[in-house]
DNA sequence: AGCAATATTGCCAAGTCGGCAAACTTATGC
DNA sequence: GCATAAGTTTGCCGACTTGGCAATATTGCT
């Protein structure tokens, strides 16, 4: 029954991950709840039941902690990525794997409401200036295990090669865009179609033939 | 014989501009020479002749000043497009501003030596871990300008569609990349085989069939 | 010259950041 | 199971950052 990413896990790992997930999420909460200016390092680390110089061990800024959830959902891109069939085309598989990290929860059992804090939460991670550049880096870091995803999947002979580098920062670069779009243009519909539209000007290579017809 | 962009700027713009010119070198000078860590922001202010305060009025942290520079050329690059005739082809275009902007100064008079120190800045700049955040920040910004001219240039109805705001991001991140990889192997050669090569990945929609024919 | 607008600076309180060492918890070998 | 190693949490604390406020100085305009 033990999933094989959870058995060479012991006490401690857990309780790590525990701890900084607490811390996280904790931040984040707080930065949405009272702004991010009304939230100190001492009010986190009070929230997840640590002290203020723990914070300091999993996170160097308040910055870095709450962009944490942005790493990890642009890291879930790329084992999306994985997980999916070969035989789908590169970009579809990558739309898919997007779109599945930006719906909605649409949980089966507690928190309903909560699709609505999610959104509020995924706005407040993007929009806010302080958090810019620690997001824009989370990006850049997952962007790492894109490439490798990529490379594994066209075959590439090394990672190395430049193809499945400049693929991964496209799609980060497509990613940001959109999500920007998204939650400009009132992100009361699904993400999927301007996913399309976009991943479809990049495999196109951008011929300026038809910008906006093709449906 | 006055250029547009210097009438209107009397002798009070001017100073600010010195003074933020002035700050931003120091900053860089400064780190590099000594260290990112060994670098305290009134020595930065101290080195540009203002006082610490003074510094803050133009920078809220050493990071941003450091990466001024960095924001600065990722502008050129935009006024650089603008400034190119509308019949060269977008990718060409491109490349060829982005190119202008990464090879050495090659500057006719004084500093000779100064195109070693001229790489050591730039290695610095994107190498550094603490302003990591803040160049891809710079970047961004820069990228809201590089939209604009690609929208102009492929004549987009309106700035906000989504191709040019796409395929800004795609510039930016091809090359973030391509500079990337030009500093990991060996700096020595042109910046411009590399960018031809990203560019043309994505000018042919990464098309799989030929990653490295074609010369 | 004289007034309005803007820039520089010092002062200073609140907050961040990280090194160090003591106290505590989990892992491992025997 | 117990001792020891390895890793984590915490308090203490000094160096540094960050931004508001108000006094002073400089520039722009008539």
């Amino acid at each position: 029954m033990s999933t094989n990413a959870e058995i060479d896990v012991g006490l401690r790992e857990r309780k790590r991950r525990e701890t900084r997930a607490a811390l996280s999420l904790a931040a984040l909460r707080l930065c949405v709840q009272r702004g991010w200016e009304n939230v100190i390092v001492d009010d986190i680390a009070a929230a997840a039941n640590v002290s203020p110089r723990t914070f300091r061990n999993y996170f160097s800024t308040k910055a870095e902690a709450v962009a944490a959830g942005h790493l990890e959902r642009m890291l879930r891109v790329a084992d999306e990525l994985r997980a999916r069939p070969a035989s789908e085309p590169l970009w579809t598989a990558i739309t898919n794997s997007v779109a599945a990290q930006f719906e909605p929860p649409a949980q089966k059992s507690e928190a309903l409401l909560d699709a609505n804090r999610w959104l509020e939460r995924i706005r407040f991670i993007l929009t806010e200036p302080s958090i810019h550049g620690e997001v824009l880096k989370a990006s850049a870091a997952a962007q790492v295990e894109l490439a490798e995803v990529i490379a594994e999947r066209v075959g590439a002979r090394r990672v190395k090669d430049l193809y499945p580098q400049v693929a991964a920062a496209v799609v980060t670069a497509v990613v940001g865009t959109v999500v920007d779009r998204w939650l400009r243009d009132g992100p009361s519909g699904s993400i999927v179609p301007l996913l399309r539209k976009a991943f479809e000007l990049v495999a196109t290579g951008f011929s300026e033939n038809k910008t906006k017809t093709s449906k």
